[in-house]
RNA sequence: GCCGCUGUGGUGGAAUGGUAGACACGGGGGACUUAAAAUCCCCUGCCCGAUUCUAGGGCGUGCUGGUUCGAAUCCAGCCAGCGGCACCA
């Protein structure tokens, strides 16, 4: 037997077996305690994989296979995010088609992440670009239409005049475009949306229940936005248009001395006075100019102008004086506010910009800053029928006043926004919508789905969507619906493909179903799913809408995918992100040809907790490779020679010292602990430390040496089956069961006892563990070095810490 | 500006009220070797240090206070870094 492990041989070797003994494809049918271990599937570049790859991937693996020895159905499904922009820019670039280059790439792909040697069942594999998949997509969109789920509405879109193309948010950060530098225009454009507010309020109490990352709940919470108050109408002097304004304090309306519009409210031109027309133009123009950011850059001074215009505040009849100014936004509420410049810090910095009179409602305790608004809660003011009135009570009070005068009523508020799916690019899966002779939208029959994606595009942009110049597109719809129909030449975004990937890795490729309920029943909601934070408001929340959408259509019974959820940290270099444009990449590749994938990931699990990420060390990894050719050779040379199976009671009997049996429970207790929370690095201390006192051994059981293989087994898949196979385990290491641990054993029969004078450690001692209070503290008075500090004075306090330390103050 | 997280040796990190720095990396010294690699052994937070090779002592977890017999850990205030939101009425 060699005593040197050599990985590439072994490694090949395993990934064989398992492949062979099919060992990790699982009968969806068929299982007794489900466990459903998800990654976010990877979209398929045609870079070799990195390390973020190796980090999203590996870690979440050695989990799945740390549950599936605890004795869970573990299922671990792998796919393609396939459709997006870098496959379409490449097509533009070369003219390689998007589905060739992608083909391509994913067959790379598959071929570097087998070398992982994860438990992928490679049977379920999911790719979105292929319409087998993307029919699921189409018909996602058809439920959503027959369901008044989705509907069509002029937004604007990001477009860049030079390039001559529709750019999506990534490419046009910072308002100019990222291939041409060109600053980039809003364009209108009538664009297909799903109402994911109709599901704010389930979306948000939702929440409460699932087992995120506090930090993820909170920001999909602020995402929501959701907002408590009332609508309030205001009557225009001398027109007969209202003013309905949002606010979440109607317990301020007495305070309201003035109202704003924003610059692109459809009112402003109506209401407008004769002599303000000019000014109020030009202040328009010159907001219409500013880009996203100047726009909502806190710091600048506030600016305005007077409309001439006066509304009616509905509770005291007072008129009060109409702005407009930028900063209030047309995108949230109703695009104008009623102005409380006394409860308010912004109404109040524009109030003393332009001289606007500032009528104080809310009384408080609370000490209010010179020259700031109050916007806490307190007691009412100048406020009539609500005066004495807390704030809670006096909203309550308003509300209802508002009610019964019919000026306005309760509504709750939302940031959150429908959800724009339509992309104007060709790689994406095709909205399965034509348009009869008067323009009108009507679903294509699901009959006609997969709706294929044409072939017969150019890829170079020239102003529209890339389908519109397909005349195999056309001339299908005019065959299917009649002469003139015109195809719906938007393509989805790619949101839409993840949104519901997780079911389909279930459906095993179901043409009839998007899936069997019996098996969605059993295995959803996904137990474990791991993925980057970047997600957090975006695919995560989109993934949950359209899940309770498909409950709504009576497709699934569930109500949340993700029941666990677990972000992995970032791999830096050097302390700095990596990225090829810093040029300090690290390539797994050639670490993985020299150390194999078990030292590889295991290094990267070294580095610190798994949702913290780490600092790569080029040098470092060379701990883990030296930790695994020792356990290669503890294990095979301390272990009995004729440590057969067969002969069992033959052996040579290796005596095992109470400190070893007692190391060995600890070790399990740490590695159990510390795997279950994904804190891989201090699992394998535990076994590093361990293994330093086996070493030190002169001999070591087979059982014990089993028990460790059986620890690290999740954390070195390859290393540990080739130690199971020559300690004569039977079939694989992977299909044992995990070690269980006893605190009984945990004990041994002495311990070292510190002793602290007035909280400095001054000495320690060696006593029975079950030492009592009292002798405990007689002992620790024995030391020399405690005497020393004793003489001569007077004990205050004497404390014995069970098992770990006495403190004596003086 | 608001919210959240983080701050510990030369480095990654461990310890979540009980001996700070586990486990590694790097560094120093030694063994083996013709040599190198690999491997093994010893030392490694900073400072002082009796009777010279090791007792003992002081300081030390971003800063300043507090609670406690005892604080990296709990509390208050501040500083720095990272992430998110950002005129949301």
């Amino acid at each position: 037997m060699p005593t040197e492990y050599d990985p590439s041989a072994i490694e090949a070797k395993w990934q064989k077996q398992w492949e062979k003994k099919k060992l990790f494809s699982v009968d969806l049918k068929k299982v007794k305690d489900p466990y459903y271990a998800l990654v976010m599937f990877p979209y398929p570049s045609g870079d070799r994989l990195h390390v973020g790859h190796w980090y999203a991937y590996a870690p979440p693996d050695s989990h799945a296979r740390f549950m599936r020895m605890r004795g869970k159905d573990v299922f671990e499904p792998i796919g393609f995010d396939a459709f997006g922009l870098p496959a379409e820019n490449f097509a533009i670039k070369t003219g390689t088609p998007p589905e060739e280059s992608t083909e391509e790439n994913v067959q790379t792909m598959i071929r570097q992440l087998k070398r992982m040697g994860c438990m992928y069942d490679w049977e379920k594999l999911v790719m979105t670009s292929r319409p087998e998949y993307y029919r699921w997509t189409q018909w996602l969109f058809l439920k959503m239409y027959e369901k008044e789920l989705a509907y069509r509405k002029e937004a604007p879109v990001n477009y860049c005049s030079s390039c001559q193309t529709v750019l999506a948010n990534e490419q046009a950060q910072d308002g100019t475009c990222e291939r041409c530098g060109t600053e980039v225009i809003q364009k209108p454009l009538t664009q297909w949306f799903w109402k994911i507010t109709q599901y704010a309020d389930e979306l948000l109490e939702g929440l409460d229940d699932l087992n995120w990352p506090e930090k993820t709940k909170t920001m999909q919470r602020n995402w929501i936005g959701k907002s408590e108050g009332a609508e309030v109408e205001f009557d225009v002097v001398d027109h007969d248009e209202k003013i309905t304004v949002f606010t979440t304090r109607p317990d301020t309306l007495f305070g309201a001395t003035y109202m704003v519009l924003a610059p692109e409210h459809p009112l402003v031109d109506m209401i407008t006075s004769k002599d303000h027309k000019g000014v109020i133009e030009a202040y328009r123009k010159e907001v219409a100019k500013k880009t996203e950011l100047e726009r909502t850059d806190l710091a600048k001074v506030k600016t305005g102008e007077p409309t001439g215009a006066y509304a009616i505040n509905p509770v005291n009849g007072e008129q009060i004086p109409i702005w407009i100014a930028d900063y209030v936004l047309m995108g949230y509420g109703t695009g104008a506010i009623m102005a409380v410049p006394a409860h308010d810090e912004r109404d109040f910095e524009f109030a003393q910009m332009f001289d606007l009179p500032i009528v104080e409602v809310i009384q408080s305790d609370d000490i209010t800053e010179e020259g700031k608004a109050f916007c806490g809660n307190g007691v009412n003011i100048n406020s009539d029928f609500l005066n004495g009135l807390q704030t809670s009570e006096a909203k309550k009070r308003m509300i209802s006043w508002l009610e019964d005068e019919g000026k306005g009523r309760a509504l709750t508020n939302y940031r959150i926004r429908d959800w724009l799916v339509s992309r104007q690019r060709y790689w994406g899966a095709p909205i399965p919508i034509v348009y009869d002779l008067e323009g009108k939208p009507h679903p294509v029959p699901e009959e006609h789905l997969p709706w294929l994606l044409p072939t017969d595009v150019e890829f170079k942009p020239k102003g529209t969507s890339p389908l519109t110049g397909s005349k195999e597109l056309k001339d299908r719809v005019e065959k299917i619906f009649g002469k003139g129909w015109i195809p719906e030449y938007d393509t989805m975004d790619t949101f839409v493909c993840s949104s519901f990937y997780y079911l389909r890795y279930l459906a095993e490729g179901d043409e009839k179903h998007l899936i069997d309920p019996t098996i969605e029943k059993n295995w959803m909601p996904v137990d474990m799913y791991i993925g980057g934070p970047e997600h957090a408001c975006m695919h995560l929340i989109y993934a949950r809408f359209v899940m309770m959408a498909l409950r709504d259509f009576g497709c699934v019974s569930h109500v949340e995918p993700f029941r666990q959820l677990v972000h992995q940290g970032m791999i830096t270099n050097q302390g700095a992100k990596m990225s090829k444009s810093k040029g300090n990449t690290v390539s797994p590749d050639t670490f993985v040809e020299r150390y194999g994938s078990d030292v590889f990931r295991m290094y990267l699990m070294f580095m610190g907790p798994y949702s913290e990420g780490g600092d790569w060390s080029d040098t470092g990894i060379k701990g883990i490779a030296r930790f695994v050719q020792k356990v290669y050779r503890v294990l095979t040379t301390k272990t009995p020679a004729d440590r057969s199976a067969k002969r069992k009671g033959s052996n040579k009997k290796v005596d095992q010292d109470s400190a070893v049996t007692a190391a060995l429970h600890g070790t399990i207790k740490r590695v159990t602990e510390d795997t279950e929370r994904f804190h891989f690095n201090t699992a394998i201390s535990a076994l590093m430390e361990f293994l330093n006192l086996l070493e030190k051994q002169e001999g070591v059981t087979v059982e014990t040496a089993q028990t460790f293989v059986k620890l690290l087994a999740p954390l070195a898949p390859h290393l540990s089956e080739e130690l199971w196979e020559a300690l004569g385990g039977k079939g694989f290491v992977i299909d044992q069961q995990w070690p269980a641990y006893d605190p009984k054993h945990m004990q041994t029969d002495t311990i070292t006892i510190a002793v602290q004078i007035n909280g400095k450690v001054r000495g320690e001692f060696q006593a029975s563990s079950d030492i009592s209070d009292t002798d405990a503290i007689a002992q620790a008075k024995e030391l020399e070095n405690v005497q020393k500090y004793l003489a001569g004075k007077k004990l205050k306090k004497e404390i014995y810490v069970q098992g770990k330390l006495v403190s004596i103050v003086l």
